[in-house]
DNA sequence: TTTATTTTGTGATATGCATCACAAAACATA
DNA sequence: TATGTTTTGTGATGCATATCACAAAATAAA
């Protein structure tokens, strides 16, 4: 089960900032997993002992608000996840579950932490990649707040096409209602937005097949409400 | 101008780990400064060089939307300010504005930066604080799209009373259109909803004296809607 | 004090979107 | 292949809240 860290293909910069220590360290104290669509890697209320590493793959953090389970963020490896929530707390606070099948590595947080201590460039990292999610954070409030719902759509079509598959055509990797939640919308508003834009010709859907076929467009609409 | 940063009756948690070195470096290498309110302490678009630490006052952290400027957050002293946006970016991302007439210190970015690298104890209170915000974000996000604007009134104010003056009677350090803003909805409807509490002896409100009769009522509301 | 400006209160109206309701489609299970 | 289950499409209706429109207060400026 254990690998030789320094040599993963899926390592992040701040990896490379990393002391030959300290990879063995890291080497010796984790654990690979592989989850399934669906499965909770990290689940609220839980107490919380690892950071997980993301080696591969797409999934979904999410909370519980006051009347049901909000999504706040699609995140896709690589990438760190529960930083916040388990050097921050005991407790988890917010859920991480696969959206496709995904590839993990569990880190013993008291390892983690031993790693931060030793490695000025490795917290470096770290500081700069939590001070990129707040920007975005604050981004992401000015902008569900402000935009109405064929404006948010279109953004979050773009975050797929753009950033997530980096490709003008994707397979949808949840449903409707999902991205409802995420958007701050209904589902039948997803359903009828989408539809709305396959009429227009700035999109094209086969079930969950997506092809953006107008990318000037889903950003004329971004930004324009 | 200078100060003896060690002695500074304002220092924080993350304060209390720095080396005597850096303490000196600190104190030969902050500018310490008073705003009035409505004063700009860090301006959106600008160039950001110094990391700001809030000793004394009230601030709101606000960016540009797609509409108009959106306040994402109140944040009170002690704290330090624009971390995300000055350590993450060499421009800012955000602005942070006086609310209320505010005393701070501008530390040079590349000092702090210094800082953080030799003293591993403040580096991870400040990842701590990261992670808190991050934590923090998340739960907003949350919960202002679930709940309808009595919710969102009843956090803010609760927020003012329990977190902000910690106190059951304040003065609004806002004007209703800027409350309006941060908690996303229109200026009529927080003044509406203002007089509703009013008069169902949740609240009394002198113009901007603001006393909290019932808590219990408030949290319900916040809870319920 | 007078005058201009910003802030606040409150009704009337408009509207974006949630909700409801149900059918069709897609998918999973037996 | 048949049968249950989740997902999606689409119309009709209702509602929360934005917007509009002014007047009254409060505050600042002259």
């Amino acid at each position: 089960m254990q690998n030789d860290c320094k040599s993963c293909p899926f390592n992040t910069k701040a990896f490379h900032m990393l002391s030959e220590n300290s990879f063995d360290q890291l080497s010796d104290n984790h654990l690979e997993l592989g989850f399934g669509k669906g499965d909770s890697i990290i689940k609220q209320g839980m107490y919380s002992t690892n950071v997980v590493f993301l080696r591969k793959g797409l999934v979904k953090i999410h909370l519980k608000g006051p009347y049901h389970d909000q999504i706040v963020r699609l995140v896709k490896a690589p990438t760190y996840l529960g930083l916040p929530t388990t050097i921050g707390d005991k407790i988890n606070q917010y859920s991480v579950t696969a959206v496709t099948d995904v590839e993990v590595c569990f880190i013993d947080v008291h390892i983690f932490q031993k790693i931060l201590d030793e490695n000025t460039k490795f917290s470096n990292e770290i500081i700069l990649e939590l001070c990129h999610n707040e920007l975005e954070s604050f981004r992401r409030c000015a902008n569900r707040t402000q935009k109405q719902i064929r404006g948010n759509m279109a953004d979050a079509l773009l975050d797929f096409s753009v950033n997530i598959f980096q490709s003008d055509e994707f397979v949808l990797p949840i449903s409707q209602s999902e991205l409802a939640n995420l958007v701050d919308t209904s589902r039948e508003s997803v359903s009828r937005v989408l539809t709305e834009f396959d009429k227009d010709g700035i999109i094209s859907m086969k079930g969950k097949l997506i092809k953006v076929l107008n990318k000037k467009s889903l950003q004329l609409i971004s930004q324009n409400g």
